[in-house]
DNA sequence: AAATTATGGTTTCATTTGAAACTTTGTCAA
DNA sequence: TTGACAAAGTTTCAAATGAAACCATAATTT
């Protein structure tokens, strides 16, 4: 569950446009890099929530924003996750049955709730979250602190750009 | 279709597993930084045969891999592609549908057929492969081609270690 | 105050996808 | 030659997910 079966790519080749000028390449194509690189990473993260609790990515996600020691509405859980409403909701419906979090009402939304980690969640978060952490340290060990930060940089401008790339309902001017 | 709803993050601060020793912090998690990159990437792309033809992920990834000028078996498609069988043959049986591949038993094996794209699966690629390189170029404007280059390199680094990261019913030796 | 619009969150429906089972053909060992 | 095992590819089933609709409450406009 929640794993990709994409299997290692072929090289790591220096892939700019023009590679593509005399023939397309897929295993060249930056977005296809993408994805294998990131069916990579989250097959070993899923695999972790997934074995050990059953849980799926936006439920382990709501649980790590929830981590923080602080009573959230979904609202904020979507600001600091970036996950859609949809998605927060029905992690919180999972989380609940689980018995995971604790609610209580909005005082200032009566649409809205408030929600935390019950001791139970709170001890599923603080066993996955030193797991989560070694996880981490391994993806990047070959990385150098220096190599992590120019890593993310350019992550973040490439994600910048994709962002400014416009709506096929939108002209650009 | 195949549209992440995932909003931008809000730093790019150096990721160093140490920084979570105060408190997690998913927004600072590397898988985390991975899959919103990743989904901001991948809606460019799917936006573009989505929206032009009505095409999924593997549907495109396989006629990418047709879009060479040989015949193909599944297998062969699975290879050069890092899909797995099964989706690959849900694209090709979409592709069939759509009439955009034109196939023949495989002699060497009676299970198998040869696959290639048709005249009009031929026109259907290249009217998409320009936009592609085209969309490409645009995610990676803001960096240089050695910046490009490192960062594929850190990825496939990150990549190799993600695949040495154990099963959880392997013993680490 | 009432009507209209917007928001927070949930639910419904259809499609996609992951895992496993299945069928046919090919390979290999006895 | 026969049987066991493997491979190539398809299909089934259940779960996940995307898009849209829905409901109740809040905010804004008249």
């Amino acid at each position: 569950m929640g794993r990709s079966k994409e299997r290692s790519g072929k090289e790591g080749a220096a892939v700019v446009s023009s590679l593509h000028d005399k023939e397309f390449k897929l295993e060249l194509f930056f977005p296809y890099l993408t994805r294998v690189f990131y069916s990579h990473v989250t097959r070993t993260v899923s695999r972790i929530y997934g074995e050990q609790y059953a849980m799926k990515p936006h439920e382990w996600r709501t649980m790590a924003i929830l981590g923080v020691r602080e009573s959230l509405t979904p609202a904020q859980i979507m600001e600091r996750s970036s996950m859609d409403k949809v998605s927060v909701s029905r992690a919180i419906t999972g989380l609940r049955k689980r018995g995971w979090i604790l609610e209580r009402t909005n005082k200032n939304d009566g649409r809205s709730r408030v929600l935390r980690l019950s001791s139970t969640g709170r001890k599923v978060y603080d066993n996955l979250v030193p797991q989560m952490i070694r996880l981490e340290k391994r993806l990047l060990e070959d990385l150098s602190p220096e190599e992590v930060n120019v890593l993310t940089g350019l992550m973040k401008r490439v994600q910048e750009a994709a962002k400014r790339v416009p709506q096929s309902d939108e002209r650009e001017t």
